[in-house]
DNA sequence: CCTTAAACGAGACGGTACGTCACGTCTTTCA
DNA sequence: TGAAAGACGTGACGTACCGTCTCGTTTAAGG
């Protein structure tokens, strides 16, 4: 139903759907508010989106919420503290922190979102080739799994478990994590 | 709110609740829907627990649902591989997977899933006990990370990204931690 | 669904009901207005009745709308002179007019309102019973007939041919038609 | 707004009106399903009339939906009666039916059917010619009163109060009505 | 055994949001 | 120029649950 190009005031949709969802969780997002808020009529949302899901996961995936940049700190390890640590803001911020909450058990949005991490992040990210060409990671290492270890850890750590992650604890991650997939490379 | 005591039937009410959430997910769970099918009054039902969350918490904790046993396997390693199969089959199962789901965004919930993480499963867990009894472990080891590094994977990778945890994944993953944590040892 | 008793304020919603349909014809007639003139909820309205015609019947049934004294002339033309004097004013007069308007085609309507002209009219009224007491008419006179006739006349020349009823009018059709009866007296 | 002319296709929209009308009935009766039906766009009929009254009068109008011979039987009471006989089944077939029940009320159908009942009927009738002729009725013989009489009887008899109209009734009435403007005549 | 208070069943109610339908207006694009 | 196409604001629809309230009725304990 999603057809490209979306109503007119799509920009103002999206503001409207994340600043609500940030503002009031998942269970106080409205369809009705995100229309007042946008000053579109619910209808319309309904001719675009055919659920509060699909909207969200196009606002999601329509605006830079999850974007980062990580500098070259010059090491794989530095790198991936940066990571970390942009990370851990991600799942700490409000805007964020209320949208990756609503994912699990929302098929719609973990599509949206894993698009982003396993992609993205993944593949994509700089971070990984960059340890490659410097000789620190092989070709076939398990980017992967480092992200897994490196971003569930964290998810884990904050949303389930209500903790804190300060720079201690984002050291001690990253090491362990590091440890464990240059052993594996011997 | 939650008096102890409780209502008549309250293992009616628990059952109900969690065989529901299994049935249509977090946003689909009513308590008019859980009042009928404990054959009790909406309004008992509210004079119990103020919030569908309170209540939802009151289930998890009153029934054994996220419990597991881990038999002794004679190594770290296999306790580890047998914890990451356990968890990674909590994570999977209908009924708990729609309980963890529900988790991040609600402090009610976090909270009573939690006391099991952080608490039953990293200082009560026999499996570090045992790991520091036989030498694997020194006592000032990482537990916490362990739990984090494994469950936190698993979490993101299976209800995050989408992917499905193989013995294979299992394997890697447990080997990856182990050999962080055991780093950070010396 | 009219469960006989009725939701707390059965008056203030069928005066509401009739006044609407009154002011702003059947088409006009929404629920939701209803609803907040009688300072009731909607679902209040939907809980007692399933349809907007379901209430309206009711409306009218529950109140003397319709109802009309004749008082007695001592003849049967000066009666039925009466009766059609009366029943122009229920065809003209905008309360009413709005309701027998909005009969034709809407059974439960129809159902509300032929209760009063079959039964009240024809078989109940004193008109009919004094004029076979006075010797006017005899037992087996063609009552029915009679208010198709006059009723129907009116009504086809007030209502579909958008015509007037003075004195003169009503004068030609009662002589017209109490002619017609007696003569099939005899 | 009606200029006249019409739209390229205004057979096929009176065709879908009034096909659509008979089948869900006035309140069931909705410009979009017009279109849709006539193959035009919703713009196309709002460009031509302004609302749906409009278009049904026009419908009305441009179809020979109302008309109906009636051959000489020879004898006014004969006439009427063929008349009669006609105006029940207008009255009781389901496309005319539902046209004429959505009249009351509604000034621009009124005013489509009026054209018809007065005009038509009345004056231009060969029926009261033709009784003029043979001498069974003077020429200032009130003929809207018999039609006032006998279709508004037939109207109120079979939409107001439910009932049937057979050869008996009709007959009863016919004479009735004779007898009536008969005598009136003298 | 009775009584007395807590818990419960029953259900009407005001209320919010849902997702849908049709309305009538508008602009843009074609023939 | 008239029609096609279709997005849009608008209002009402009828429904599902919400959470609150007022009533009686049960139930279990204590005098």
């Amino acid at each position: 139903m999603p057809t490209g190009a979306g109503p007119r005031r799509v920009q103002e949709i999206f503001t409207a759907t994340l600043d609500l969802l940030t503002e009031h969780g998942y269970d106080g997002l409205t369809i009705e508010a995100i229309a007042q808020r946008a000053s579109v009529h619910k209808t319309t949302l309904y001719r675009w989106w055919s659920s509060k899901d699909e909207l969200l996961a196009a606002a999601v995936t329509g605006s830079a919420l999850l974007e980062f940049p990580v500098a070259d700190t010059g090491s794989l390890r530095g790198d991936l503290l940066a990571v970390a640590t942009r990370l851990s803001r991600l799942l700490t911020r409000p805007a964020t922190a209320a949208v990756l909450a609503a994912v699990p058990g929302r098929p719609l949005l973990a599509e949206a979102t894993s698009a982003f991490f396993t992609g993205r992040l993944t593949r994509d990210h700089p971070v990984f080739t960059r340890a490659v060409e410097r000789g620190e990671l092989t070709a076939d290492s398990d980017a992967d799994l480092v992200v897994d270890l490196l971003a569930g850890a964290l998810w884990f750590h904050l949303l389930l478990c209500g903790g804190s992650a300060d720079r201690r604890y984002l050291a001690r991650l990253v090491d362990s994590v590091l440890t464990g997939v240059r052993a594996r490379r011997a």
